[in-house]
DNA sequence: ACCTGAACACCGTTCAAGT
DNA sequence: ACCTGAACACCGTTCAAGT
């Protein structure tokens, strides 16, 4: 075995059973109280000291992250619908699919959409929220340009900036906004981000 | 003097004073580290206890509220942006600028977007932010009005549409955005909301 | 190596005691 | 009538003591 190579223990079998409560514990105040929920609660919940859930999860950030990934449910959903999406003919109309499922996502907890968005700008590469919030950005310029290839959207917008749009549709959301001002919303922007046909 | 008659008793002089101290404690903490400050800390700065503080002021929404309003800076300034925006003759233009101000506005302090957006959408009538949300909303209906009527923006848009628009620009930037994102959201933005000319 | 939970430094909020 | 500040019930975080 060589010196340098990294040493992937097996981690003990408490630590494992630790993880996995804390993150089945997370999840449910997550869904029932919001990203702010108190972590306090979480570890007396999860049957551990404070301490224990902080050297799992060093940070909020960190806790959401994993849970987030943990997340069966709401990574297959988003799969699948992926998977339909892209079975779809139409460009366009599969953008607007995409920004949809994004917008459900980011809506998974209240107040989600606040680390996300923060994680999205962060100076600090070393955000956990940082892995979701790419591979949605890359996802979502994948779709822009090939809608814009079919001509259905303007050269000047990207995937990110239909990222931080889905974002705050979500954070407007998850303020309580109710789905026809939502809608007048989502019709708007795709007003903005739609080729439009120049003038003759 | 009838007796159902409201008393207006003027405040009595520490009151008066308590109450000035507090809020240009506060303005200067809300300018310093955003919404979120500690309460605590204004009180003790203002040389004054904790429950002088949540007496006058109930809420941390009751007391942004009344910063606010107590700010003349901002209000002058957007008062004075306005009597200029009015000046202009493309309702357009007029539009857009007004997007901005209130943008600007909304940024006076770091964070401040989240209890507006909240406050606009609140069940509860009686939130201390929704005056200042009124306010603006229905500004914004005015200059929506101007411009649709000169035929620049689709019909379908109100002004609570747009303003909810300018709360969300206001949310990504605290959080962040560097401008050219910002200036992309905008020029989306406001391809939306402009009239476009139907297919012959 | 990992867990534990007491301890610390903070919150916001209340309320009995003062003036 | 208004102010005061101790008291309360919560946070998140750290770290010495355990296993």
């Amino acid at each position: 075995m060589n010196a340098g190579e990294q040493r992937v223990r097996k981690p003990r079998a408490d630590v494992q059973r630790n993880r996995a409560a804390l993150l089945e514990t997370a999840q449910r105040h997550f869904l029932r109280n919001g990203v702010g929920t108190s972590l306090d609660a979480v570890a007396r919940e999860a049957g551990l000291g404070p301490g224990t859930l902080y050297r799992h999860f060093p940070t909020r950030e960190a806790l959401l992250a994993a849970v987030l990934q943990s997340l069966q449910t709401c990574s297959e959903e988003l799969v699948a619908r992926q998977a339909e999406i892209d079975q779809l003919s139409d460009a366009d109309e599969v953008l607007e699919q995409w920004l949809r499922a994004m917008e459900e996502y980011f809506s998974t907890f209240s107040g989600l959409s606040d680390p996300l968005m923060a994680a999205a700008q962060a100076q600090a590469p070393d955000d956990p929220l940082r892995i979701p919030c790419d591979i949605f950005i890359s996802a979502t310029d994948k779709y822009v340009k090939a809608a814009q290839s079919a001509g259905h959207v303007r050269t000047s917008i990207r995937g990110y900036d239909l990222f931080l749009a889905a974002c705050s549709i979500a954070w407007i959301k998850s303020n309580g906004a109710n789905e026809q001002s939502l809608d007048r919303l989502r019709t708007l922007l795709a007003s903005g981000y739609r080729e439009r046909d120049e003038k003759a």
